[in-house]
DNA sequence: ATTCGAATGAGACTCAATCTCAAAAAGGGA
DNA sequence: TCCCTTTTTGAGATTGAGTCTCATTCGAAT
């Protein structure tokens, strides 16, 4: 769809020594599609229905490339399925999950991230990536 | 084992309509007697040693009222199968996992819990509950 | 165009967790 | 204690997300 992405995706599949081929585009273009939080299987069918066929199998394989080249973000949500999102060049953040609506907000605090290091540091490691989610309820009745 | 966790055990199954029994005391017994983080598997196959007959079915049913009734922590550590450690009255922590060598280090930090409760409160909600855990690696070489 | 290693896909497989339902056990009441 | 009703249990079947297999197809370098 989107010409510079194209190049992105082409760029880290060079790096990793893969082929470009037309199911890796497509599940790269379905992603990025949107903003949600999708699962595998919700990606998958997408892109059958747009006329493109592909596999369970290579819906995996091609997420595991671009979640480890920081294209898509995966994010378990504790219910069994991962969810993934697009992650582009935007910053990092967080998620809170309503309890009551299932709705998913995306958040970012500076002194959250900091804090984290700190901590990891304390004991004597390095932090490397978190997994962070709040189970929250509205807050006016 | 221990008299003064029988009877919390009975009271939270009175409270919730359920019958108390050998293999639901037999499940709670073998989660307090250790503070490690287990998974369901070897909590079963530790209370079989033991001589209690009892089903995978059973012990994952009384895990369940064990942890609403938050006596037991239930933990994500990503690897598709789900840890549990005995809460009791220990106060709340998150836990820190080493990628290297798989050790899992609890920790808590007063500045961080103030912190998301805020960052909720400011998305207009109330926490709820959270799940934290940062993946790291040894500092030094 | 040829070549050959990489990628794909259909479906088998894995494995934690859940479900089924007949049989066993708990907890009252008498 | 024995009865009776309801809950609990357990063996094994089932589910479902994700992974693996391997014959076939495809990419791309020459």
């Amino acid at each position: 769809m989107n010409d510079s992405t194209i190049q992105i995706l082409k760029e880290i599949l060079r790096k990793e020594g893969l082929r470009y081929t037309k199911q890796r585009q497509a599940v790269w273009d379905e992603i990025q599609s949107s903003q949600e939080h999708r699962d595998a299987e919700d990606i998958y069918m997408s892109i059958r229905n747009n006329g493109v066929n592909v596999s369970r199998a290579t819906v995996y394989r091609t997420i595991d490339v671009l979640v480890k080249n920081r294209m898509v973000r995966k994010m378990d949500v504790g219910d069994g399925r991962n969810r993934y999102e697009p992650r582009l060049d935007d910053a990092h953040h967080d998620h809170m999950i309503c309890i009551e609506t299932g709705k998913i907000i995306e958040f970012y605090n500076e002194e959250l991230e900091d804090l984290q290091e700190k901590i990891a540091e304390e004991h004597g490691y390095i932090l490397v990536r978190h997994i962070h989610q709040l189970f929250v309820k509205p807050l006016k009745k």
